[in-house]
DNA sequence: ACATTGACCTGAGAGC
DNA sequence: TGCTCTCAGGTCAATG
């Protein structure tokens, strides 16, 4: 489920746990998250320096570390952070976890191991490396970059959101969100959409992202009008009180409302 | 070149 | 109670 409201977030509980201190030594606990990195690697590479700063591309997170390659982290769909003072036990799941000589330490917790831990020299060629399109919230992604990169596409609107070559950042909690705000059917196809409908699903995917990035991603404190509290199997819509169908959309669930969605 | 499907992974919940 | 089955979804490889 971490999609790009949830990496924002868990790049600013690193933020505002983690740098700046010295890592005492970092265990790995399940070498099946790493990828393309061995874990004497990390751990030498991490040993006796500190987190920088960190950025964020879709939903991959980078972490500074001095004088060193980038810590990247991914995670799947059941991954997050989770900071504490030692000796807490290792939350259930940590697979990775970084220890400070602060005697706190940062865990990375990824119950279904779809996600990943890797090292990367810079953050560009790994992006391009990925096959990842422009990051969903960056300034220089505007509607114009939108259109042209949706162009020529033959699927639905909803895997093209979701395609993270097209546009990096949405999956598929949030592309249901953002076509039910915007009004339209997810199973439409990207041709099918006139230059005004997708100029609407633009505007409406930046205003989901940058609320639900303000509000930490936590489904509890987004508006209630909102798809995503009522995302379930029986539920109604929010807006016009209509059950809600949940459709496959290639393979993956999706939430519609045929009383807004056109 | 692009789209779609199945596999990977694990635990929760349904159904018998 | 306990077993089996299905499902969740991000990404990638295989297939269309």
């Amino acid at each position: 489920m971490p999609e790009l409201p949830d990496v924002a977030h868990f790049k600013k509980y690193l933020d505002a746990t983690s740098l700046h201190q010295t890592i005492r030594h970092t265990v790995v606990h399940d070498r099946a998250v790493l990828e393309g990195v061995s874990a004497p690697r990390l751990r030498n590479t991490l040993q006796n320096r500190s987190f920088e700063s960190t950025n964020r591309w879709g939903k991959y997170l980078f972490v500074e570390v001095q004088q060193s390659p980038w810590l990247v982290m991914h995670f799947g769909m059941t991954g997050f952070l989770d900071y504490a003072a030692e000796p807490a036990k290792s939350p259930a799941h940590a697979r990775v976890v970084y220890q400070f000589d602060s005697a706190c330490r940062l865990a990375y917790v990824c119950q279904r191991k779809l996600g990943l831990v890797t090292l990367a020299e810079d953050i560009e060629s790994f992006g391009r490396s990925q096959g990842l399109g422009p990051d969903a919230m960056d300034e220089h992604f505007d509607s114009g970059q939108f259109l042209s990169r949706l162009d020529g596409r033959r699927g639905a609107i909803k895997s093209a959101l979701m395609n993270q070559d097209i546009l990096a950042g949405v999956g598929n909690v949030y592309s249901d969100e953002i076509l039910f705000q915007a009004g339209i059917d997810p199973t439409r196809t990207v041709g099918d959409l006139d230059g005004g409908e997708l100029r609407n699903v633009y505007r409406t995917l930046r205003k989901v992202l940058r609320k639900a990035i303000d509000r930490n991603a936590d489904v509890a404190r987004l508006p209630s009008n909102w798809l995503l509290p009522h995302r379930e199997r029986g539920r109604s819509c929010p807006r016009c009180g209509q059950e809600l169908d949940q459709i496959k959309v290639s393979g993956r669930t999706a939430y519609v409302c045929h009383g807004c969605q056109h």
